[in-house]
DNA sequence: TTGTAGGCGTTATCAA
DNA sequence: TTGATAACGCCTACAA
């Protein structure tokens, strides 16, 4: 390996004005051009690369960010890893995977992060707050700052970002109630993680405040493939006209199975899903949705990072980024098909658009 | 931060000797039990963490492993990933994301991982010739192996790691051969990658041995959502009552297609697709498509950099992993529905099953 | 069985 | 403006 060494002993200098020079910070403004020239020249014939472990090592500092998730195989955890990438791209940082299955120990954790010297550390999708919390103070007793990302924990300590669920809930009863949807499903899986209950209260703020008490069938959750024939079923009995899903995966399952009864979306009944994913727009009808931006919650969470590099206090900050409305075709106007199918489960229904 | 100097000081005792108990190798065997246990118990007391870095930089070999892709953000790159994480958490390694949108800058790229001391790079998804051929010199130079995998590019030099395309395409005439059908419609996106004509050459080759000449239609290409219309009005006019589309997502984009024309699928029209994509069991029909266990791809290249680690001579290899396939019900015996539907276009069809 | 000396490649500090 | 010295934390050879 070419060092600083070979440079300096080639030119017969100190290793010293080498690695001033090379550093190019405002030490080298202290050399003569022609001793920088020479350094420089000397360093592109012989080949010498930088090594970046000897500096993080006399710094203390490595410019290394930690992300951990539980899966890396999923296009939400690659979107959030997109943002952080950019992010550390534009400040000469790069990222180091560690991935946990379900593994939750901390000290273990903590002991990768800290031998590896990273400047900082970013879970995402992570919600089990004693590991969180541990993980937390054994990193920031050396000083490296930890951001959760898209968790669900409260916790009193730490850095947080996460969607804004209850935005999210928020903006697709609005968009849902100007098509004129008074009637109501939101389909939810995973319905206990404070994400899912972030997105009911906002959608049932928004519905109080317009007048609306949502009707217990409002709110329902199913798991699996073999439930969305149940929610299907829901929906005729109740009425409903536009229904929530909390993953465009579930949305995508109940329009299959909706349409496999002969119900049509969105003449029949309006369907929303969560994400944004790439198979959206690609179904008939392409799925309306929100998107929770999350590259920008990686890119944030790594600029937090870098705001807290270098303070050692201790504090407390957590942000949130709003979801944008995704208009496609599997949302509409209600009221066009009223009546026409499934007459007698709709007999009742009021219109009080 | 507590060294293996603070143990030493605290004991008394020389910091060979803790480094040499602590590593825990054949060296620490030859001291006392009793001074192992001391050792350990003050590196446990005073919260001793090892410092992965000053290893690297001692040892020159830095336990971890760059992964660089044009973009992490979808489902493929994600799994493959998964598979590198894999393989390099049970050798104790870990992994880097480098990631270089279209960028195509060898020696920058090279200078990054020579930086980071890395043990070795693994390239997904990138097929610039030029770009893999002087990154592959510039890191021999340096001794790091490198591994393309899933590139498409052929170069006499380097290990390679894709997926079995040939086999791939030999497998999905298989299956749809042995469920009758014989007039086929390939639609490719990308036709012009290796990959592409990989999958195409393996599916003639079969058809060919079965005795089938592939018509002028069986070979057709499609970029995005409006061109999925053109696709369906061939199959009409062709009789066609297979579609093999080279990824999932025109395989969606076409079964929602021919759904809107009324044309069923599997029962007028089989559909399959590649990549086994999440998404693919909750269409309706579920959709039939092959795997490229891309997570044992990203396995496979990994396994190749440690076999290669420490071994400084240049070695050409090649290999490949198979595809499987995976059969759900967008894909049916030919036959129950002809006549049934749009009958002009298929009043003239041969049933040569 | 344990300790001493030296070095990996870099940077910080201070002196010249 | 440049250089000498020491240090970061670890490991390896060799000596005791």
């Amino acid at each position: 390996m070419v060092a600083q060494k070979s440079i300096a002993e080639k030119l017969g200098i100190s290793r010293t004005a080498v690695s001033a020079i090379l550093s190019g910070g405002a030490n080298a403004e202290k050399f003569r051009p022609e001793m920088r020239r020479r350094v420089l020249k000397a360093a592109e014939e012989l080949g010498y690369q930088h090594n970046e472990l000897a500096r993080a090592i006399r710094t203390g500092r490595n410019n290394v960010l930690g992300f951990v998730t539980q899966s890396i195989r999923n296009e939400y955890a690659g979107r959030v890893l997109d943002g952080v990438i950019q992010s550390t791209a534009e400040n000469d940082f790069s990222v180091r995977i560690i991935s946990i299955n379900q593994e939750r120990n901390a000290p273990k954790l903590a002991k990768q992060c800290i031998g590896q010297c990273l400047a900082g550390v970013i879970l995402y999708d992570i919600s089990d707050e004693s590991f969180l919390s541990s993980l937390y103070d054994l990193l920031d007793a050396h000083g490296i700052p930890l951001v959760v990302a898209g968790g669900s924990v409260k916790m009193e300590k730490g850095l947080w970002i996460t969607s804004d669920t209850v935005q999210g809930g928020n903006i697709v009863f609005e968009h849902l109630y100007q098509l004129g949807h008074r009637d109501f499903l939101l389909s939810f899986a995973y319905s206990w993680t404070a994400y899912s209950q972030g997105l009911y209260q906002g959608f049932s703020n928004a519905a109080a405040e317009a007048g609306i008490r949502l009707p217990k069938c409002s709110k329902c959750f199913f798991h699996d493939n073999a439930d969305s024939e149940k929610i299907a079923r829901i929906i005729a009995k109740n009425r409903v006209t536009a229904c929530f899903c909390n993953t465009d995966f579930h949305a995508l399952q109940l329009i299959m199975t909706l349409q496999k009864h002969g119900v049509r979306v969105p003449e029949d009944v309006s369907v929303m899903g969560r994400g944004n994913l790439r198979f959206c727009r690609a179904l008939n009808p392409p799925l309306s949705t929100i998107d929770e931006s999350l590259d920008m919650l990686g890119k944030r969470a790594a600029e937090l990072i870098f705001e807290r590099i270098g303070h050692r206090n201790r504090i407390f900050h957590r942000e949130s980024i709003p979801h944008k409305l995704v208009i496609r075709a599997s949302t509409a106007e209600v009221g066009g098909n009223i009546g026409k199918i499934d007459v007698e489960s709709r007999k009742g229904r009021r219109n009080d658009k």
